[in-house]
DNA sequence: ACAGAAGCTTA
DNA sequence: GTAAGCTTCTGTT
């Protein structure tokens, strides 16, 4: 550590080569410690110090973190850089600079005051200058650290920093512990640092009012400075970009351009008073600091300053004395670093297995002993990781298959590098044969230090070929079962290694046939909490979160073991437990037609994926950012101000605060209500504002949550979108879809359905969509047996029309749209369990004549009521309902004290019912899909599923072959096991793109 | 970095 | 009034 006297300013040579200089950007970081930090007091007299404590910790930590770690960041220099004032030269250059900035918090105003004495407390340099922002100070400094040879770390996240990293400059920020040097500016940006100044220069800065471009974000900067170079190369070219709106917004915004690049540049020639050498960094000077810290009454920080200076505490004066604890002090390792770590106390007690009141009691038959002798067996018996084996030979693995094929059962689990099956790289693969008899096969663990050629593979390990050849066999063997938790990940990621695995069970999808509805996920650490009462390793603590994980390769190959073999060791057992269940239970058959056959239907699915065009998002993303740059340019006209429009907060603040318009309803947090609802409202009595921000929100909403997330699922591989559907994330039997999540891309409007263009089907190819009319109103005429709506459907009638008829009494020719559309939203009230207070809001009537509606619906349709009542009853007494092919839907609080909990679980059982059969009979429709097809020698191939809709992807020829089959297969799904009452009806039509086939 | 609220998209 | 997932903002560790 540098501990240099300081130097006379006379003598020049200061800093040099291997010297550090450290740059705290102050100002940024006293508005991040305020905001992050929870208000804070002085205890004497209630002086705000949140930020100040704040900052004195982070410089603390920063010095020691420097004298300690091995990183090879030490620094020899150090300053604290300040904004002197809000004027600087900018305001000359364009007043608006930072004109938006509201006045700092009240209580963090003294604080600033406190920072710059705290750096001087700390022994460091406290620098400002008038005129200059920090920023510019840290941008001269950086250079002359250049220039000297040195090496310089700016302590801030801020990304107006960031054009001046380089090779010998990079940033630190210290809240998120982060490194950001030219590959995290890339990463992050699109540009490398030399180009942030032009990249900022387009998309301007809202918090500091740099205008930019209008409708130009960080993307699609990024882009045009990847193809034209430069700022000055894109202004000089600008006619020769292709898109039309594009390319005039730019021509027209050049000045624009100009104007932000001038602010947003970094000067780096402040004339400083301060020399390079005025920044050595000096030890602390303990009692000044501890001074400082017991003024503010920083306890906990005085006493680590205190054992770490070798400072007596008592024999500092403080202005404000506080009581302080009498054991600090009596360390002499000065500069050792932190204090010592406290032990961690072992974890509390064993975890209990719950106890579920819902399970019968045995019952004396076969199913009901077994599985309670099962489950006593699987919270009997402990797990001990230290048990399980590393396979790192052929021979070893050879003798394991053996003893699997020999118990004819075993549990498996694949690790990767992804929890996408589509980009996971096999890792390894863990295998269970009997309970605690497991063990981990690693294959491809890697040093953590290999170059990008894959060096640094780890040694012992059986090459991936050969250890996939032996297990090969073994996986496809039809006499032995597979037991896994979430199959379908482990098909998609073995089928791209040339293995079909099978036969085989899975936990997640037994737990949730069993179960789904009652609290607690289905995934492997709740199941094994429930059943086993065992908390299993965490993924996380060994590779970590976020941005810091490391791949599973890099995990090393002994904490790997303990935890994937782990793994199926808990996914064997939980079989064990789950698997006679079923039978218990009835459930045999749901599990076996509704769920298993489904997970490598899906996985296919999944793998093909579907083509997306990236032009046409493109395009409609620029049209999108234009249409929002606009209606932004009208509201902050009506406004006055730039507020932030996506800000419901600052939104309500404007609407109903500054502009007075009548306020609607407030949300739970007391904050005004803006959706888009009440906008409309006000819209409707003749506001301008109100329109314009929901035309707004729908633009953005298309350009951020489609167009512009979209092209980033597309697999570079394979150049199509493979969502992931999950099976038991819900708990009526539909499935859902996520990364991305195509199960809600835009139909409802034109500008939305636009999205749709964009999904397309392949050269020679035409999208099939088909999907079923009114399926759950048609499940509602059966399960409830209503004559007149079977006739309808029997009929091909319009139902709501019919319904509209039977209420009102008024012919179905001739009928007014708005009766209709009434009774059109009583039909749906139904399937989502009928409230008076619903529907009068979906309607926008009264309450009581939404009562008045439903009474009279009852009257004509008195099955219905009684179906209502006969469900709610059902489910009061069994704790759940069960769809028509048996699968059950748990509802536990469906018996609470409170009304509007139990109103909640009424209406929820209700709706179970219909959507829960809706779901299974499109399930069925996909189990029997395929062979339909094979037998009739079409090549179609099912892509997605959105719940009552089908999309498949076939050759132009097999169309018209294709649409009857189809139809024929989702029509007759029910078929054999259910009979319904109702016709299914099914559309189904060709396109070269999803908006025209749906 | 993460969690919750608000808002919006779908069936 | 049912069932989902994603993005942005906001507050906090």
């Amino acid at each position: 550590m540098a501990w240099t006297a300081k130097a006379g300013r006379a003598i020049p040579a200061g800093m040099k080569k291997g010297d550090h200089l450290f740059l705290v950007d102050g100002s940024g970081y006293i508005f991040r410690a305020y905001h992050a930090l929870p208000p804070l007091n002085r205890k004497s007299d209630g002086l705000p110090t949140n930020a100040v404590l704040g900052f004195c910790n982070m410089v603390w930590k920063l010095m020691q973190d420097a004298r300690n770690t091995n990183v090879g960041v030490v620094p020899t220099h150090f300053a604290v850089i300040f904004d002197y004032s809000s004027k600087t030269f900018r305001s000359d250059l364009y007043p608006e600079y930072k004109a938006n900035r509201s006045a700092p918090p009240e209580d963090l105003i003294p604080q600033f005051g406190l920072i710059r004495q705290a750096t001087v407390a700390f022994n460091l340099p406290c620098i400002e200058m008038e005129g200059f922002e920090a920023d510019d100070i840290i941008a001269t400094y950086s250079r002359l650290a250049r220039e000297a040879g040195a090496d310089a770390t700016i302590i801030s996240s801020d990304k107006d920093l960031m054009q001046l990293v380089g090779p010998t400059v990079g940033m630190y920020d210290p809240m998120k512990d982060r490194q950001i040097g030219i590959p995290e500016v890339i990463e992050k940006w699109g540009v490398p640092p030399e180009k942030m100044i032009d990249l900022q220069a387009l998309t301007g800065d809202s918090v500091d009012n740099v205008p930019g471009v209008p409708g130009i974000g960080p993307k699609t900067a990024a882009q045009l400075l990847e193809q034209f170079g430069d700022l000055d190369g894109l202004l000089a070219r600008a006619s020769e970009i292709k898109q039309e709106k594009r390319r005039e917004t730019i021509i027209a915004n050049a000045d624009k351009a100009r104007i932000s690049r001038e602010l947003v540049t970094l000067k780096n020639d402040v004339p400083m008073k301060e020399g390079l050498d005025d920044l050595v960094l000096h030890e602390p000077d303990g009692p000044k600091l501890i001074g400082f810290l017991k003024t503010m009454e920083f306890t906990t920080l005085t006493r680590r300053v205190a054992e770490a200076t070798a400072t007596e505490i008592g024999d500092v004066q403080a202005s404000a004395v506080t009581v302080e604890r009498a054991d600090t002090a009596h360390g002499p390792d000065v500069g050792a670093g932190a204090p010592p770590r406290q032990p961690i106390p072992e974890s509390n007690g064993a975890a209990k297995p719950a106890v579920r009141g819902e399970d019968a009691p045995p019952q004396g038959d076969t199913p009901s002993l077994l599985s309670a002798l099962r489950l006593e067996q699987g919270t009997a018996r402990k797990i001990d990781p230290s048990a399980y084996t590393a396979i790192r030979d052929a021979a070893t693995l050879k003798a394991w298959i053996a003893e699997a094929r020999e118990a004819g059962a075993l549990a498996l689990d694949a690790e990767t590098t992804s929890s996408d099956p589509m980009q996971a790289d096999l890792v390894g693969v863990s295998i269970a044969i009997a309970p605690g008899r497991a063990a981990y096969v690693p294959l491809a663990h890697t040093s953590g230090n290999g170059d990008l050629l894959g060096g640094g593979l780890l040694e012992n390990q059986i090459p991936v070929r050969e250890a996939l050849a032996l297990l090969k066999p073994l996986l496809e063997d039809r006499s032995v079962l597979k037991i896994v938790q979430d199959m379908k990940y482990d098909i998609v990621v073995m089928s791209r290694h040339g293995i079909e695995v099978g036969p085989f069970d899975d936990t997640m999808l037994i737990s949730y046939v069993l179960d789904a509805g009652t609290s607690g996920g289905h995934d492997l650490a709740s199941l094994s909490e429930k059943w086993l009462g065992h908390a299993p390793a965490v993924k996380k603590e060994l590779a970590g979160s976020g941005k810091n994980a490391i791949g599973f390769d890099q995990v090393d190959i002994e904490r790997a073991t303990k935890y994937a073999a782990e793994q199926a060791d808990i996914a064997l057992q939980l079989w064990q437990v789950l698997k006679p269940r079923l039978a218990a239970k009835g459930l045999v058959s749901v599990y076996e037609r509704l769920e298993r056959p489904l997970v490598p239907v899906l996985a296919r699915m999944e793998q093909r994926g579907i083509s997306v065009d990236r032009q046409i998002l493109s395009r409609l993303s620029g049209e999108l950012a234009q249409g929002a740059a606009r209606a932004e340019e009208e509201i902050y006209g009506i406004v006055g101000e730039r507020i932030n429009i996506g800000s419901p907060k600052q939104l309500g603040d404007i609407l109903f605060g500054k502009m007075g318009l009548p306020g609607g309803s407030k949300t739970k947090t007391g904050q005004w209500s803006t959706s888009a609802q009440l906008l409309e409202d006000l819209a409707a009595e003749g506001h301008e504002l109100p329109r314009k921000i929901v035309d707004w929100r729908q633009l953005t909403k298309l350009k951020s949550t489609y167009t512009d997330a979209l092209p980033g699922f597309i697999n570079p591989g394979t150049n199509r979108v493979h969502t992931s559907y999950a099976l038991a994330a819900t708990t009526t039997g539909r499935l859902s879809s996520s990364d991305p999540n195509l199960q809600n891309i835009p139909v409802r409007t034109a500008e939305g359905r636009k999205i749709r263009t964009a999904f397309i089907a392949e050269k020679g190819h035409k999208l099939v969509s088909a999907d079923y009319s009114q399926i759950e109103l048609r499940v509602l005429a059966h399960v409830a047996e209503i004559p007149q709506l079977k006739q309808a459907f029997a009929d091909g009638a319009d139902i709501h029309a019919i319904t509209a008829s039977e209420m009102f009494n008024v012919p179905v020719e001739g009928m007014p749209s708005e009766v209709r559309r009434r009774a059109k939203a009583i039909n749906f009230g139904i399937i989502y369990g009928i409230s008076a207070f619903g529907l009068a809001n979906q309607l926008s009537i009264p309450r009581d004549e939404a009562g008045a509606y439903i009474k009279r619906y009852f009257e004509r349709f008195p099955g219905i009521r009684d179906y209502i009542e006969e469900t709610k009853a059902y489910a009061r007494e069994h704790g759940f309902v069960e769809t028509i092919f048996g699968r059950r839907i748990h509802y536990p609080e469906i018996r609470s004290s409170n009304p509007s909990i139990r109103a909640f679980n009424e209406r929820a059982s209700i709706n179970a019912r219909l959507q829960g059969t809706a779901a299974d009979i499109i399930r069925r429709a996909m189990v029997h899909m395929e062979e339909a097809l094979d037998k009739a020698k079409l090549s179609a191939r099912m892509l997605l599923q959105v719940h009552d809709e089908l999309i498949f992807e076939t050759v132009d020829e097999e169309v018209e072959a294709t649409l009857p089959v189809v139809r024929k297969v989702m029509e007759n799904a029910p078929m054999p096991a259910v009979s319904m009452s109702v016709p299914l009806h099914v559309d189904a039509r060709a396109a070269n793109n999803w908006d025209e086939a749906h």
